[in-house]
DNA sequence: TTTCCACCTTAGAATTACTCCAAGTTTGGA
DNA sequence: TCCAAACTTGGAGTAATTCTAAGGTGGAAA
């Protein structure tokens, strides 16, 4: 008759402590711009770039600026709390707060990213870190080409069946 | 006492074999400097940008534009015959025609790309191609940090041994 | 709770990698 | 050899990202 009281966090829920938790550790402040940022860092799979991040942000901050997203990012990165996986056609750098072990597959043409589960890749970061010598402080597994829905565009466009 | 007059292609020579002739195939033409950037970009390891290939190439080509090195890069990137694998802390792109199986070791703080051999990269590309529906044209493996002499460097700057 | 300052945010200017353009040149097939 | 399509070039243009100076605030300490 009694429930179990077993809230089980979101995946997302977990991502958001651990992007503050990183910001409290390093000593840096929890200012509310920043709670917003990561918040909907932690709350997406769209791998959102700075611009991104910013016009969904904004509603709620009127007053956010560009700068306070770009230097939230900067120093997520730094932390190594967030990956930056570069670009995907368009000239911007796409973030991703999922640090589980996958790969990121980038549509040139939409300039979509989306991810790929892959168990493969925990081994991966495992030799790297071990092998490499390297402080690492984040990666950027994507592989780049065209999604099937801009297959199916480029084959009408062109006759070549 | 006949020689067996086999010559092994060495590696750099190979990769410039097969980026003039993914031009050649793509039905594009073979000018002097796409030659040269093309024998730049494959008898280094060094992984550069845009304009270091540019200041590498400009002595050979005192006329070479950088719009050329531009234009001949995305070319080979929408070829898949050079990876485009994203910044190292510039803000530039840094490209590799290196098309073995391998992860590349940014370093955050000397700008620096080196590989690091990696057998698993080859079945992690097989199961990208075979499992993700997209056409892939190629991949950005990455893991950026501090590499060994800069975390020296980092070390000797801040007092905490 | 109040104080206080090092850290933050902000608007806008500055930087710069990269793209675009128009005019002149070249490649490579016919 | 001839030529049209493709290419190169210098310079202007674009836009993502960084920088800066002035005013605001989180949070530790009293
Ligand atoms: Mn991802
Ligand atoms: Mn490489
Ligand atoms: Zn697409
Ligand atoms: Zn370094």
């Amino acid at each position: 008759m009694n429930e179990v009281l077993v809230r089980v966090s979101s995946e997302a829920q977990q991502r958001e402590a651990r992007l503050l938790q990183a910001l409290r550790d390093a000593g840096l402040r929890l200012t509310p711009q920043r709670r917003a940022i990561c918040h909907y860092l932690a709350h997406t799979d769209a791998h959102p770039t700075a611009q991104q991040i910013f016009a969904a942000v904004k509603p709620e901050f009127p007053s956010l600026s560009l700068a306070t997203v770009y230097n939230t990012l900067d120093a997520l990165v730094r932390l190594g709390a967030v990956h930056a996986l570069g670009g995907a056609g368009d000239g911007a750098i796409h973030y991703d707060a999922d640090l589980r072990p996958h790969v990121n597959l980038a549509c040139l043409q939409c300039h979509r990213m989306v991810d790929l589960p892959c168990e493969a890749v925990a081994d991966l970061n495992r030799r790297v870190t071990a092998e490499s010598g390297y402080r690492i402080l984040g990666a950027r597994l994507v592989y780049y080409g065209l999604c099937p829905d801009c297959q199916r565009t480029a084959r009408e466009a062109s006759p070549t069946p």
